[in-house]
DNA sequence: AGTAAACTCCGGAAGC
DNA sequence: TGCTTCCGGAGTTTAC
């Protein structure tokens, strides 16, 4: 499932291959997977793709317009700075959504609910989203704020797990609740999910249910850098490909080969070898190792 | 109030 | 072959 890892890799793959193109052309197949304040996905039609950003597990696709300000009066300079035409094509990839850029002639897989297609070039942009918990939002920032938002809320985008400090971090985890619930949670942090919560605990050694108050320093500063490690790790490698994610280029990823806990119970831990045991943590499938992970008393 | 658990959406995979 | 069950990101609702 695509957590900060897969949708970075993905944000830096597509921007590597469609930045500074132009939208051709628009075909939405499902109007329900489209949001937000921006009225019609047919507005994205003769936009530039100014720039491509994950921000938590979200990519956000800045589109500017290149129309000299045509329909406004003339006295308007470039608008491709004005404020006036911000706007943003969000897109969450939920559990089995994928973001692509593929060539126009592959052929449209099922669930594909829209393509994009690009000026003077062969790539189409690719949603794709066959569970369909993920989806997309067109937010326009200045001039639409007050217009009615349609659908679905953008789940809001807190800390960054790559860029929190430790003493932001330390300040996070001073509440009384189970470790891994805290961690999964994007209000107070954006990016992590069920794959690199384990993978991050198992490496601080931390068993989940830990109540995230109990943590003493020394504890929240491996947790710390396991988050970092973890996640740049896997971003290096492309994410981790255990369903349906894949790249912008539509290849798997490859961390899945180097999980040390997840969706590994019964293999032999890595540093001591004990049997992985799986668990229940949040209503979520959680896998430890219970030697390297003491359960709290 | 803060936390936790149970529900909702959905389709693919696994099991019987 | 065809059924049932499980799974989960994130929002919502309900219960402690």
């Amino acid at each position: 499932m695509p957590e900060l890892p897969e949708v970075e890799t993905v944000a830096r793959g597509l921007a590597a291959r469609v930045q500074g193109l132009v939208i051709a052309d628009v075909t939405l197949r499902r109007q329900d997977i489209v949001h937000g304040n921006g009225g019609s996905l047919h507005r994205l039609v003769g936009r530039r793709i100014a720039e491509v950003c994950r921000r938590g597990k979200q990519v956000h696709i800045q589109l500017q317009s290149i129309k000299p300000g045509r329909e406004r009066s003339g006295r308007e300079k470039s608008t491709s700075q004005n404020p006036v035409d911000a706007l943003t094509m969000v897109v969450h990839l939920g559990m089995t959504g994928r973001l692509t850029a593929v060539d126009a002639s592959e052929p449209i897989e099922q669930h594909t609910h829209l393509s994009v297609d690009l000026v003077d070039s062969p790539l189409q942009v690719r949603f794709c989203d066959p569970r369909r918990f993920g989806g997309i939002w067109l937010v326009c920032s200045e001039t639409c704020a007050t217009s009615r938002w349609k659908g679905r809320r953008l789940p809001p985008v807190a800390a960054d797990p790559l860029q929190i400090p430790l003493a932001d971090l330390r300040a996070m985890l001073a509440r009384r609740r189970q470790i891994k619930a805290l961690l999964m949670d994007q209000q107070p942090l954006s990016g992590m999910g069920n794959i690199y919560c384990d993978e991050a605990l198992h490496r601080a050694g931390i068993h989940p249910l830990t109540s995230a108050a109990n943590l003493d320093a020394h504890a929240v500063r491996r947790l710390h850098q396991a988050i970092r490690r973890v996640l740049s790790e896997a971003i290096r490698a492309g994410g981790s490909s255990v369903s349906d994610y894949r790249t912008a280029n539509n290849i798997r990823g490859a961390f899945q080969k180097r999980h040390r806990v997840y969706g590994r119970a019964g293999e032999p831990c890595a540093t001591c070898k004990t049997p992985i045991e799986r668990l229940l943590v949040a209503g979520r499938g959680t896998h430890i190792c219970p030697c390297c992970q003491p359960r709290p008393v």
